[in-house]
RNA sequence: GCCCCAGUAGCUUAGUGGCUAUAGCGUUGCCUUGGUAAGGCAAAGAUCAUGGGUUCAACUCCCAUCUGGGGCUCCA
């Protein structure tokens, strides 16, 4: 791009709908958007040129495509969070002039920076929040500039953690000043701190220098940044509404499972958790069943001597619960692998079985640190719908794509949206280079075949080989791992594992592990918070409440009760002595899908009158109507009662 | 495990160095016999998470432990 051509000559300007258009070189970005300002949808915050994002007052100089980004636009938002992050920074600086200062990202819906000092106390982010305010009232402007790298280290010579990013930093440094504030940043920025109009500072946590455990602990700050105050504020409305879905608040209230001091943990499943819990068992099984799998069940207890074949010993101990019996090591499995193995050497297998899968609900323990566990999201014993099949090398592929479409399969039933990720070789590995590259490119070509985006997450696998993961997100955004496949090309060996191939030789199998809903547990956290505690007609713990008018239609609500069991549907009774609408709430705050209310007219026309969950209500329905009514909406597994 | 925050009837919650610790929901009993999101009255229900300390006096202040929440690291 030219340099020094800032005379009177013209540049062109391509915009990304193709147009283009002649102006003065030297012209700003921010001076073009103000011109065609009202062909933006939300203000102009940075720019594109050719495809790089700039500041919005850097000078063109240049023929270029330019694309000007709004607040309102993913990059737009980023950049504005980034600032803010900033701003963050420089008030904290203010406050904490000791302080050092390490990185500062925007993540989703803000930003957050991490901060090498003693722990803030809430009063503090009270604090660094009005100081923030201030500043974005001063409407500073953000200046960049290109320093050499001996005046980066001269400038940041106090401190060590930005000392240590110059050095790994290419090429000439970039900073940011704002005022007297500066900092190390690539950019771009919005103009000015004025921008930054809807912010809070939400939470502090301590947080590792390069998120490592080994290496310092820093504080971190996190805030949430938004275009406008009225953004702001209508996410942190939609937050407070969607922790109403929180799957621990409406695990208790609906009495699906609970979790005790005495077992942290560990969740106890109550009767009405129990019935979801066994329902998608029980959907997961038929759907095993139609794609070739068998089922087996292996103990939960092992010898140690399997664990020390399988590499567990060397590579999962911290987080196993061993013990002794009759003086001899025993360990409660993490993982159903190994035993699964144990299964498979019972015998001499053909080519002719392959591939063979081969399926288990396995009930496994993992001492996950104490300060990770959540709910039901993060526990320390959990089943997982595990599933292992022995293939040869050209099965590979289908047999992954068979899992991928199983997965979609099951999360379209229960509405899920969901991403997945690609993880590779990580540090702590067993099996050789070659093995992994094999592995990864199966992966690979089987998500690619299926077209699917995914993420990849380099050195992320499992210690056993590499995987692909589905994540399922949850009312308040984050995701959780749920499904995986994950191909173990050491397994095999570990366990010496053949089959005898068409020319009558030995042949080692290829395995994978995989899982559709990961772990009963945590998927079922998700389900709750999915439809808030609404479950579908199919899943829902009782699907039909009888409320009595008055006492003396008590015998008639128990023939109809009677009547719909027969039809094996769940229903109970209320004929507390309340009146109607008291029961009608209360049927309605337990989530039940149908509510029948007999009386009067009911009993003297052998009908019930039918009230739905949206509060639609239907008189006179004959009792055979409604079983046929609710068992169509059961096959057909519907999200909502349609009568 | 590390950082920040919290812990009062089954649930939601008031309270604060000082008589016997609020209230609502829920539960139980009685009255009411009703028509689609709360009828009335009454009763029972709390060693204020646990253990220490400070104080004439602690639910309240301090320390430790446990548990929970949000992060970090890790992971299904």
């Amino acid at each position: 791009m030219a340099k020094d051509d800032k005379d009177n000559k013209k540049v062109k300007i391509t915009f990304p709908d193709g147009s283009a258009e002649e102006y003065n070189a030297g012209i700003t970005a921010m001076d073009i958007a103000k011109r065609i300002g009202k062909r933006l949808a939300g203000a102009a915050v940075a720019v594109e040129l050719d495809g790089r994002l700039c500041d919005l007052n850097t000078p063109i100089r240049g023929n270029v495509r330019l694309k000007i980004i709004t607040a309102d636009s993913k990059e737009g938002l980023n950049i504005l969070r980034h600032s803010a992050a900033h701003v963050m920074a420089q008030a904290v600086k203010r406050l904490f002039p000791e302080a050092r200062l390490t990185i500062g990202p925007a993540v989703e819906e803000g930003f957050y920076y991490d901060i090498d000092h003693p722990p803030f106390t809430p009063e503090d982010l009270e604090k660094i929040e009005a100081e923030m305010k201030a500043i974005v009232a001063e409407d500073q402007l953000f200046r960049r500039e290109v320093i050499s790298r001996e005046q980066a280290e001269k400038l940041f010579n106090d401190n060590p953690y930005k000392l240590e990013m110059i050095k790994e930093l290419e090429g000439d440094i970039a900073i940011y000043r704002n005022n007297g504030f500066f900092d190390l940043c690539l950019g771009p920025h919005v103009p000015s701190t004025g921008y930054i109009k809807g912010f809070k500072l939400t939470k502090l946590a301590g947080a590792y220098w390069r998120g490592d455990a080994k290496n310092k602990q820093l504080q971190r700050i996190y805030g949430v940044a938004f275009p406008d105050k009225k953004q702001l504020d209508d996410y942190l409305k939609m937050m407070e509404e969607a922790e109403k879905r929180d799957h621990r608040k409406l695990g208790k209230r609906l009495e699906l499972f609970s979790i005790h001091d005495e077992a942290p943990g560990f969740p106890f499943f109550l009767p009405k958790g129990m019935i979801v819990k066994n329902l998608i068992v029980e959907f997961w099984r038929a759907e095993h069943r139609k794609r070739g799998y068998v089922e087996i069940q292996t103990p939960i207890i092992l010898g140690r001597e399997l664990w020390e074949r399988s590499g567990h010993m060397k590579n999962y101990r911290e987080n196993m619960y061993f013990l002794r019996i009759d003086e001899k090591d025993f360990a409660v499995k993490p993982m159903n692998c190994p035993g699964g193995m144990l299964v498979y050497l019972e015998k001499i297998h053909s080519y002719r079985e392959l591939p063979l899968r081969v399926a288990e609900l396995g009930i496994v323990h993992r001492h996950e640190l104490s300060g990770v566990l959540a709910g039901l999201f993060r526990v320390r014993c959990f089943t997982q719908d595990d599933a292992h099949i022995y293939m040869t090398a050209e099965q590979i592929k289908d047999e992954i794509i068979g899992v991928i479409e199983l997965c979609d399969y099951i999360y379209s039933v229960f509405g899920f949206e969901y991403h997945v990720e690609l993880s590779t070789r990580p540090e702590k590995a067993i099996g050789t280079d070659e093995q992994w590259e094999t592995a990864t490119q199966a992966l690979r070509q089987a998500l690619e075949a299926k077209g699917m985006k995914y993420k990849v997450n380099e050195g992320d696998g499992a210690f056993y080989g590499p995987k692909i993961d589905f994540h399922l997100k949850d009312c308040i955004g984050r995701t959780w791992q749920c499904g995986t496949i994950q191909l173990d090309m050491a397994q095999p060996e570990n366990f010496d594992l053949t089959y005898e191939g068409e020319d009558g030789a030995k042949h080692r199998p290829v395995m994978i592990h995989r899982t559709i809903y990961g772990s009963l547990e945590r998927f079922m956290g998700i389900l709750i918070e999915q439809f808030a505690g609404r479950f579908p007609l199919w899943l829902a713990p009782v699907q039909v409440r009888i409320l009595t008018v008055a006492d003396r239609f008590v015998d008639y609500a128990n023939k109809i009760k009677a009547r719909l069991e027969d039809t094996n549907l769940r229903v109970d009774l209320d004929c507390k002595a309340e009146s109607v609408p008291y029961k009608v709430r209360a049927a309605q705050l337990e989530e039940i899908p149908v509510i029948i209310t007999v009386g009067q007219k009911e009993e003297e026309n052998n009908t019930v009158a039918v009230r739905t969950l949206d509060g639609r209500l239907k008189l006179g329905v004959k009792a055979e109507e409604l079983v046929k009514m609710l068992r169509e909406n059961i096959d057909r597994k519907a999200v909502r009662v349609e009568l």
